[in-house]
RNA sequence: GGGUCCAUAGCCAAGUGGUAAGGCGUGGGACUGCAACUCCCUGAUCGUUGGUUCAAAUCCGACUGGGCCCUCCA
């Protein structure tokens, strides 16, 4: 299995710690409002490299964390934090919203035939765990205090800039016009680890700690959470190119301050989903969401389609003629699909290997999703017997998670609409085609498309 | 200013040195009472420009054009 690795810039063949085990680790949402299709973009292609990784034979345990603390909002440094403001917005308390998008998000992934990982934890769960974490930083030298702020003080590193090639002299701060530059820093790429002096006047959420009342920074919670439960040696870190700088390069500076040795070999970091104005946002443009989606008509897995035909590291740029095209195309595949009547028919193992390995090459080469779907096309189109194909699509939707495959349940109405195709038919043979059109519209409207073969009629629901 | 990703037909795209996969759409055809579904046929020298090479979309340089990051973000 080869993937992009931004520590090295390069392609690299992955190698676990524990040969045949994967410890992988994803940066959650931040829980504040829905999570629009761009954030969903990431999620997907992260459950990709999960589950090509368990169909090349790895296990793989994964951990998320859900941010329910301690944002800013995108309007400016100085005003509120994002979960004060989304609880203000709705009449609720900051956990009462974290609650309430937490569920929204898991039934994006529901409906996206994204895994919801083993192991999800809440940020505000693990106060204790930050508190540690930070006072072992301290005894170790790597802190300092000013202004009621526990600070990382990133002098103490060699290679603080590992992850991005960057250097300090050409850092330049508050680069954004809504970003203040904070005095209190020692070093420009400093960070706060505790916060007691809040940015905000009305931060909800607060705790006891050796440095005064306060909050977590915003980069402790997923080193720290990583560490419990996923050890010292963990092998993949993801999340969207946007956490490169600097949100992973802070998470590995305090944690291989702590640990003392290198952390993660491995970083994954899924390319954006774009607008036509560039970085999809939540507010600005149409606030593109799952549900929106499927008001509009489109079924979810149709964007999940859409996503799996680019590349994970090539941005991908929204426009609904691509969600069409990919509506059409998985319209037909399910047609295709259920189509296939794989009775009585045996599998030619050798046959099947040949598709099994192009797949299985495809995802292998730094999850070469198109390719990979290109390989069903192939399947579908070759001259393997239904009961081959339709165990190979079975067989590749363990990763591309399509639900190509309808399971036929039989319907209560079975035999009346089967009594109505045979009055159709007669109609037909009579060329009474009032009748015949009638009988079909008919059942169109209760939901059911009859389907005519040279074998005979038959249906499927819409 | 620095870092980083990208640039292939109308659209989505694969391609990692040997002379352009696949998909959607379009157009044509088969099937059909008409349709739907399905099937067949149908298109590009790869942003510009130098160079390396017997050979480059693929390697190197320059340029152009996009996106992202430089303390919220997926």
């Amino acid at each position: 299995m080869k993937f992009y690795n931004t520590l090295t810039k390069k392609v690299e063949e992955f190698i676990p710690n524990e040969p045949g085990k994967v410890k992988l680790y994803t940066c959650g949402p931040t829980v504040y409002h829905f999570a629009h299709i761009g954030n969903l973009r990431t999620y997907i292609n992260e459950d990709i490299l999960e589950k090509s990784l368990n169909y090349v034979g790895f296990n793989v345990t994964r951990c998320m964390n859900i941010t329910d603390v301690g944002h800013l909002t995108s309007d400016a440094d100085t005003g509120e934090d994002k979960m004060v403001k989304g609880a203000k917005r709705e009449h609720k308390t900051v956990l009462d919203i974290a609650k309430f998008y937490t569920d929204k998000f898991k039934e994006d992934c529901d409906k996206l035939n994204i895994k919801w990982p083993e192991i999800v934890v809440p940020a505000t769960t693990q106060i204790d765990e930050y508190i540690k974490f930070i006072t072992d930083l301290e005894n170790k030298g790597y802190t300092y205090t000013a202004g009621g702020n526990v600070y990382f003080d990133t002098s103490k590193l060699d290679n603080y800039y590992k992850l991005t090639n960057q250097n300090e002299d050409d850092l330049v701060e508050a680069v954004r016009d809504d970003v203040e530059v904070d005095e209190n820093k020692k070093n420009k790429n400093d960070f706060v680890l505790w916060f007691t002096k809040s940015k905000f006047e009305d931060q909800e959420l607060k705790w006891e700690s050796p440095w005064g009342y306060g909050y977590p920074g915003w980069h402790i919670e997923c080193s720290a959470i990583s560490l419990k439960y996923l050890g010292e040696y963990l092998d993949i870190h993801c999340g969207g190119v946007d956490n490169i700088f600097p949100h992973h390069t802070n998470e590995i500076a305090q944690t291989e301050s702590r640990i003392g040795h290198e952390w993660c070999k491995y970083w994954f970091h899924p390319e954006h989903l774009n607008d036509e104005s560039g970085k999809m946002s939540k507010s600005s443009g149409e606030f593109l969401t799952v549900s929106l989606l499927e008001s509009k008509g489109y079924n979810p897995l149709a964007y999940r389609l859409l996503c799996l035909q680019t590349h994970y590291k090539k941005q991908l740029t929204f426009s609904y003629a691509a969600l069409d095209q990919a509506q059409n195309l998985y319209d037909k595949l399910v047609n295709k699909v259920n189509g296939l009547n794989p009775n009585n028919l045996n599998i030619d193992e050798n046959k099947v290997n040949k598709f099994k390995n192009d797949f299985k090459e495809s995802l292998e080469n730094n999850l070469n999703t198109s390719n990979s779907l290109t390989t069903l096309f192939e399947v579908l189109k070759s001259d393997l017997n239904d009961a081959e194909k339709l165990y190979l699509v079975k067989d590749f939707d363990k990763v591309l998670s399509l639900n190509l495959v309808k399971e036929k349940t039989q319907r209560e109405d079975h035999d009346e609409i089967m009594k109505l195709i045979d009055e159709r038919n007669e109609a037909k043979k009579n060329k009474d085609f009032a009748t015949a059109d009638k009988i079909r519209n008919d059942l169109l409207e209760k939901g059911i498309i009859l389907v005519d073969t040279r074998e005979g009629t038959t249906y499927k629901e819409a």
